[in-house]
DNA sequence: TAAAGCGCTTGACCGTTCATAGCGCTATGT
DNA sequence: ACATAGCGCTATGAACGGTCAAGCGCTTTA
């Protein structure tokens, strides 16, 4: 867990996979959204799990909190530019994904290897 | 956590966020490991789960487990062609890591928003 | 007047991850 | 010849972190 110098890909990688952060990203790549819409989009994430992550996300400087006014509670999460220079990321996994993980005969996904090649596909 | 239909991008998400994958899946692009020395490279990771996700990486099909002598045991891991695929996406992570992640002053990483532009970096 | 929605917070659960120890056995060092 | 270290794991119990359900004060819609 210890490492003598600061390595970038590995901090990355230690933000990346606390779960929801990539499904968050890639739902806010969408465009901004409020707390409750946020949480829906994403979907099945709860609320107490998405407030740390969202709090965790904007002291990194991913994410940035916006309130519009504290009462009718108006909010709204964005990406700062670091969180929009993911969307790199989401789309290789977006790539990956497509092109090789299909649905298994126990509904969990299961990798295709060497299917037909590279197909056109239009994204979500 | 339901879905209608399979959506790749969301399975695929839901497979790398797993604690753990991603960092195994790095070392792994390195080259093939036996069990103790992917467990040293990848660090802290501890043997009950290291296990767990190998078998899991392997159903899928990501992972190939080769046994080469049962006694006294001998196991190398390797990605098969759709693991080795994911360099494209561990290469979007460093590029990001590289570009956006900076040491913060508690010692966790936070990112540095509009620096000098894009500069050309090497791959590790 | 009632109900639904906003952005969260709280508290009790429960599954995952953790540290640590150990198995049977062989290759190495002294 | 003997001790030690190494292999690939598995077994424990404790600690951590995510989950469920409910609810706060307040406004807008029905």
């Amino acid at each position: 867990m210890e490492q003598r110098e600061f390595c970038p890909v590995h901090a990355a990688i230690q933000v990346l996979q606390e779960k929801w952060v990539l499904h968050i990203v890639r739902t806010l790549l969408e465009g901004p959204r409020g707390f409750n819409d946020l949480s829906r989009s994403v979907g099945g994430i709860n609320p107490a799990t998405l407030a740390v992550r969202l709090e965790r996300l904007e002291r990194m400087g991913l994410v940035s909190k916006t309130v519009h006014s504290y009462m009718p509670p108006r909010t709204t999460y964005t990406l700062t530019d670091a969180g929009v220079a993911l969307h790199g990321v989401i789309g290789s996994i977006d790539a990956w994904g497509r092109r090789y993980l299909r649905v298994g005969a126990e509904g969990e996904p299961v990798c295709s290897g060497a299917l037909s090649a590279t197909k056109p596909t239009a994204t979500t």
